[in-house]
DNA sequence: TCAAGGGGTGAACCGTGGTTCACTGCTTGC
DNA sequence: GCAAGCAGTGAACCACGGTTCACCCCTTGA
């Protein structure tokens, strides 16, 4: 073979699969995960749109993209918490609250992805990380129940419910608020809710 | 003039747009609002596509008429609910389950339009009936809290966390379950969840 | 310097699906 | 029976957006 990519290549080729991710999610801020066309990516990443298939195989490995490094980090930050050392109601609370405020800082990037609705194939995606959410939240009550901290319940359904009411207030907040994103209280509100809906002490 | 449409004729054209809306409610709890197009909505209905625009201006208007029929029937459940004699949080506790009980009941034609998510400006409308939603459900909760039952709170905030956890609950059911929906317990978990999200007594 | 081939380009292509419109048949009112 | 015109029809039209591909430039390795 007469052509090998050299390190500076492959430098290079990295940074313009860097651009096109930073772009999309940009986009995905601005727009939502409907609004996201290959045609507006290549335009902000500054990109024809025929290269992005040099870097992602179409639209939707360019989304699965976006919202895998999206997740993996909010969903570790969760786990990260999940498995903190204090009793299970204020791992609960913290998790809650620190997911509220990260989702709310984010610039909608993370609300965009996990709390907001999308259509058909990318919806799919969303429900898997919905899930996941609601594995580890739910794992979080059923440590409660346990700990003889919450009642018996199904911990798994809770866990679900527990999504629901948070991203439905992250959601209304973001959709509403517009500039008027920062109250500083709603992950405490949030987190309290939360603990209320497993059950726990007022 | 010569020609006005004689009773008979107007009963005719009636009976042709409640099969077209028929058919569009089934479309829609088949595949949700976003498979909803005018084709399978003209074959459902057994008629030709051009015959969907003697009676609807477009798509978003037939959507409309769906999303407002069946809504209009389910948030008027709700309110009669919460006009009801007994303290708020039976009151709220009622609402949840019977709003959960019709919703998987339905035929996924509530959870479609309610609960689901949409794209664009269909979302737009269902944003418009979750806050409606959000108000009722938060009426109550400020109902409890005058009452004392309820600690003080953001009623409103909590009405969104409401909506958001009952139908997280109910997408859930119906995406997992399939068949088998007739999980009878479902109402009335939901509903605990929802009576102790807002603070009443366990 | 030169052959080989990967990367960038963007106009063209294509599938999807909402909307239109010329035509037909039937009802209405005389 | 007859003129008028509304309702039904469905093929054609059009907009939109994802995908492709022929072309060119540039780097690579000899």
């Amino acid at each position: 073979m007469v052509y090998r990519r050299s390190a500076a290549a492959e430098q290079r080729r990295d940074r313009i699969r860097e651009d096109v991710l930073r772009a999309a999610r940009t986009i995905v801020a601005r727009a939502g995960i409907d609004g996201l066309s290959m045609a507006a990516v290549a335009a902000e990443a500054g990109v024809a749109v025929g290269s992005l298939y040099r870097h992602f195989a179409g639209r939707g490995e360019l989304i699965a993209a976006v919202v895998e490094r999206t997740c993996r980090r909010e969903l570790d930050v969760l786990r990260d918490i999940a498995a903190g050392p204090e009793a299970a109601v204020p791992r609960l609370e913290t998790a809650v609250a620190t997911f509220t405020r990260r989702a709310l800082d984010s610039g909608r990037v993370a609300s965009a992805v996990i709390c907001e609705p999308t259509s058909k194939e990318p919806e799919l995606l969303r429900r898997r990380i919905r899930a996941e959410m609601a594995t580890i939240l739910g794992g979080l009550v059923a440590d409660g129940i346990v700990e003889g901290a919450l009642p018996a319940q199904d911990a798994m359904l809770t866990g679900t419910a527990l999504v629901g009411a948070v991203s439905e207030a992250i959601v209304d907040r973001l959709a509403a608020g517009g500039a008027a994103t920062t109250d500083e209280t709603l992950p405490a509100q949030v987190a309290t809710m939360a603990v209320r809906l497993a059950g726990g002490p007022r």
